[in-house]
DNA sequence: TACCTTTTCAACGGTATGCGAATTAAATAG
DNA sequence: CTATTTAATTCGCATACCGTTGAAAAGGTA
């Protein structure tokens, strides 16, 4: 356990005061106070020190004054956009999305590169992702000198602790050190975090969860991934490690375990499909959920079922993770929903039934279609978390 | 979120050295210095203001010198015994369970009353459960106004901040307001919590968790239960409510959803045998799975293979479980334990098949077939913990 | 234009915390 | 009896928070 020092008690009020600033836009020191409860006068302590440090700006300019404009104005104080830079990136197995955001999360420059990288080499992958970061900076117009952190996004399970992938559908191996390897190519701290969590955080931030503290993601992408957030903070199960909803069972069928990713993955629900073909080539090129949706607009009647299947599948699922961590609000993400409403209805209609009825009306579900920038933004908000907490409590005491 | 001053920080090092003393039994003050890296300085002030309370105590008879027995000699502390004194209670469908224990949590006296309560009215359990707390109470030599906190461990869907009863399967009703009523009835304040998370504690203070800072138990009881332990704390889900784990939901069958607790629950179980005879009284009287226990033995067919059927249900939602967690240890109580080696295969064999080959030898199965006062003992701990950080932050300044 | 009101924010003193160095305390070894 | 060793306390310092006070900035009013 951590010692309780002055100096941590800083570190709390800091960051309980810069995430203020930063999920209240401008905010006066006065309105600061009130929400962190701090004293105006430990309000203007830290925000010295963190104007001192360069982490926020006075703003002058464009004071819209409140319509009782007695008294002296208020200063609003917001995050400084120059106080950091960092990466972000989405890797998935059919393509790379590289975002360069300011320290305030908002994008600089963004990169997609629709190639296939699964099952490649560790190498190779490598290469490629060192060098989707690098042109990602440069189309910033920055150089990766000027880039604070990498946080790179990926399917499966991943020791976020550590920076090992424990396992990855992108990966031939397991147990890859994947954090040092980039760090080392990049020379730039770099971390590694499940797809699912930078997503959680994603939407924490700037999404669909801006509002709560408590609240569950699941991505439906190649890979089932969940992201927990509680009390404000991304869960880590036990070690560090993010969860893979794929391997949850859902029941033991003749011929022996069921599993979630057997029933909803990406590869199983087109794999029905047969192999050739126009729509073969869109699977290849990653484009195989948008080409299921037509085909299911065209009543292609083996794709609706498993479809359906899938849905009543990822429905069930949903009940049994909302009877664990009776969310508020359950956000579902990813490239499955695509497949529309047959999906969704059955999706829908299978966590109905599911859900237990203690507990029904107690999460509400809600679609998300977000772009794939939006996950790379996460991957970055990640890695502005990481930077809020640990560097500046070096800086000393506040004079 | 609270606001870190030094109030906070005192009681963050409070708590932390009166948990050390207590997981350490008497323990000098240096080695306390060097178990929470706090300085020798802070130690001394904390330990004297905790004297000053009352609520350690210093030893020095039986000084066990170490061999090497230079210098001044080492004064231990443990906990004042009679610093509080708790109620903890096991409540269950077919017996209560009473236990005071001191501010250490031993045992002073402990009660059972093998009498059902199922679907009575609420103020007849309420009667029942008060009188039961006074008798053991009497029966420890101590009068109710020297008890500092009841805590009443049962089973269902608890809501512990509020003490509200979302569902139990023991009250008709739901949503009760079970903790308000009874600090009324006992003048005491009273903590209702789920009887899993109880149990939960018991195994982190006293049991087979000691060593862990992570941890899931399963609780195999007329309904099943879970308790996670996590970075030393119960998880307690959203609006800090228990968890059923009797509602998980493990397949769709023909005829709709199939729940854990229809394959598992005690009286689906049982509930398969003819009622009638010897094993039905045994049933009524809560003896239903020691009676099962030696059937079992006569190789009755009929329950033998429902046994296995529960296992593997059983077995599955621990690999759904562990695929969440990924806790290093997952503890299995309850009666249902009782049906031996055909309930206990299947389960392990279930379990072994479903986890996921990536978690695989992550996480190891601890059976533990406590008795009644462990739980009640658990409910008391909670109680303690309770204790351990509100009151005494008051206490002011040390000197 | 000069003065007053209102509000923000920085400066000062008070009290709490924890830490490091020096000091006292208690026991053994010679 | 003295020297040595280890434990625990005391003292002084740095930091943090808070409440109060007073200066600064803007608008309103005579």
């Amino acid at each position: 356990m951590k010692t309780a020092d002055p100096e941590l008690m800083r570190a709390i009020n800091r960051l309980n005061v810069l995430d203020t600033i930063r999920r209240h836009g401008p905010i006066s020191r006065v309105e600061i106070s009130e929400r962190t409860q701090l004293s105006t006068t430990t309000v203007s302590a830290i925000t010295a020190s963190l104007l001192d440090d360069g982490l926020i700006l006075p703003r002058h300019e464009g004071d819209i004054r409140n319509e009782a404009a007695r008294g002296r104005p208020r200063v609003m104080l917001e995050l400084n956009p120059d106080a950091a830079r960092v990466v972000g990136a989405k890797i998935a197995a059919n393509r790379l999305v590289f975002v360069v955001t300011d320290f305030r999360g908002d994008m600089l420059s963004k990169l997609t590169l629709p190639i296939r990288i699964d099952r490649q080499p560790i190498g190779v992958i490598a290469d490629l992702v060192e060098d989707g970061v690098r042109r990602c900076v440069v189309d910033a117009g920055l150089s990766l000198e000027e880039v604070d952190t990498v946080c790179l996004g990926l399917p499966g399970v991943i020791e976020h602790r550590t920076g090992h992938i424990r396992s990855s559908p992108i990966f031939r191996d397991t147990n890859v050190d994947f954090a040092s390897e980039m760090t080392a190519r990049l020379n730039t701290p770099t971390i590694v975090e499940s797809d699912a969590h930078a997503i959680t955080l994603a939407h924490h931030w700037f999404g669909k969860a801006r509002d709560l503290e408590d609240m569950v993601l699941i991505s439906l992408e190649q890979t089932l991934g969940l992201g927990v957030l509680h009390d404000n903070q991304l869960f880590r199960g036990a070690g560090g490690l993010s969860h893979n909803l794929g391997d949850l069972v859902l029941g033991m069928g003749a011929r022996g375990i069921v599993r979630l990713s057997s029933q909803a993955g990406e590869s199983e629900i087109l794999g029905e499909q047969p192999a050739s073909g126009r729509f073969a080539e869109a699977i290849r090129l990653g484009r195989g959920m948008a080409h299921a949706q037509a085909l299911i607009k065209a009543e292609d009647n083996t794709l609706i079922s498993a479809a359906i299947r899938a849905g009543e599948a990822v429905g069930v699922a949903i009940a049994n993770i909302v009877t664990l961590f009776a969310p508020p609000r359950v956000i579902l993400v990813g490239s499955s929903l695509a497949l529309g409403e047959p999906f969704l209805d059955s999706l829908r209609n299978a966590y109905a039934l599911a859900v237990p009825p203690s507990l029904k009306g107690v999460a509400e579900l809600v679609f998300d279609d977000s772009t794939d920038d939006f996950w790379a933004q996460g991957a970055a908000a990640v890695a502005l978390y990481e930077l809020y907490e640990s560097p500046w409590n070096t800086t000393g005491p506040a004079f």
